[in-house]
DNA sequence: AGCATTTGAGAGCAGTGCTCTCTAACGAGA
DNA sequence: TCTCGTTAGAGAGCACTGCTCTCAAATGCT
């Protein structure tokens, strides 16, 4: 009855109803979302709650905010599901079984919420611009994946392809997000993580958005052979 | 005045002028998709043609028709500059050369038409399925793309790679395509022009749907860099 | 117990896709 | 050249949307 949210040990009565509130607005959006597409009805969900469309307005300020937070809702998601993957594999030495799990994981709940990642991955809002929250929320993912890299290099399984592969601007941009989120890791290293997880976007974009259709059937088989083809190129060894 | 199309030599008077006027239809509701982004809206497109929204329904039955249709101009338009980047290169036996031409083709048209890019390759849309003539067109690229692989292996620049490294199912689905499209082509190359396409593809959305957004700033470098290591992925040497 | 805050209802505005009816124009055949 | 049937466009209207504003009722805090 009263789900007990850790961030607030004493909140009044009212704040507990107000995020009750707040939760029960966006499942019944993600049910919306699942159902009709990228096309949210404040109304319907308004009407599915029993209520009239401006009381919605008490808790979200406007459309765009309800689905900012579904977008940050959908990226912790995804970032439990990639998590979840890797420790999901019980030999950490395994960096390609690592790779593959979280990638796999990856694919499974992009399938599982279509229209929830393709809110996250699609085709952005016109006018919508991502706020912070989202940005974080979104580096959960990859930030999974280069730390199998980061491990990897760790424990000396992988080792510094050297520089010479990046251009020089790129080399500094790498730098900067090396810097503030995977210390120590040679750029190249990240790079190849970086091209790793764009090609796993790419792939899982490709499928969901139709571009496989008539095409390929063996879906599965097909994104499992892709992601190692980009173990390869990463340089993860098999075990 | 009179823009002669091809098809339809001796059209008559009230043909042309139709014809004209879904042109001209087209037309604005390009302008609006790029200022506006995906949120197509009839009645603004009708207003900037001075009519009342009901007469569009003269030449598309729905929104969505008239969507369909921007959506085949775009992949014909995109199929357009990717055959145009490849036939660019003047050394047709620099493999590498043209795979990069076509790629950055690709992107350049994807920057400077990022709502119609968004519209063919993001989010599809809720109810919406893509109708046949929808499916050729966009076939059109990847053709090019692969193209360039079917050359290489007829003048004996590439090799078959062999069967061992698909999976048999995607093995299946693969040599269907081959027969249709590709004739001659090895699998293991198919499979690996089209690793290399969704890359490209997936390079080019990341970029434009904001997920570099403060990561990558040498953006063009950045995509350089990994199509060229895709190209090693693929095996086309460097000349 | 009283009060101030919060909540929801309801009406309303401007916009949307789409349908229907009606009139005016216009091209094609005689 | 003149008539006639097709066609383009106008206009009203329906159901829907996001959002704002006002008002009354409920509700938690002091």
């Amino acid at each position: 009855m009263c789900a007990t949210l850790s961030d607030m040990p004493a909140a009044s009565i009212r704040a507990r109803a107000r995020a009750e509130m707040i939760n029960e607005i966006k499942t019944i959006a993600r049910r919306h979302l699942a159902a009709e597409g990228a096309n949210l009805s404040l109304r319907a969900v308004a009407r599915d709650m029993g209520m009239v469309s401006s009381a919605i307005y008490r808790y979200f300020p406007s459309r765009d905010e309800l689905l900012t937070a579904l977008i940050v809702d959908g990226y912790h998601a995804l970032g439990d599901a990639a998590a979840a993957g890797d420790a999901g594999v019980t030999d950490r030495a395994d960096l390609r079984g690592r790779w593959l799990a979280v990638c796999h994981a990856v694919r499974r709940w992009a399938l599982a919420h279509p229209a929830e990642y393709a809110l996250l991955f699609g085709s952005p809002v016109p006018g919508y611009a991502a706020p912070q929250e989202t940005t974080v929320a979104a580096a959960r993912t990859p930030a999974t994946l280069i730390g199998i890299l980061v491990d990897g290099f760790a424990t000396g399984a992988l080792t510094d392809p050297g520089p010479s592969e990046l251009p020089d601007p790129v080399h500094a941009d790498l730098a900067a997000v090396r810097d503030s989120l995977f210390a120590g890791l040679p750029e190249a290293l990240l790079a190849r993580g970086a091209t790793g997880w764009i090609h796993c976007f790419g792939a899982v974009s490709f499928e969901l958005f139709g571009q496989l259709d008539g095409v390929i059937g063996a879906r599965e088989e097909y994104f499992d052979h892709q992601m190692r083809r980009m173990c390869d190129l990463i340089g993860l060894p098999c075990p």
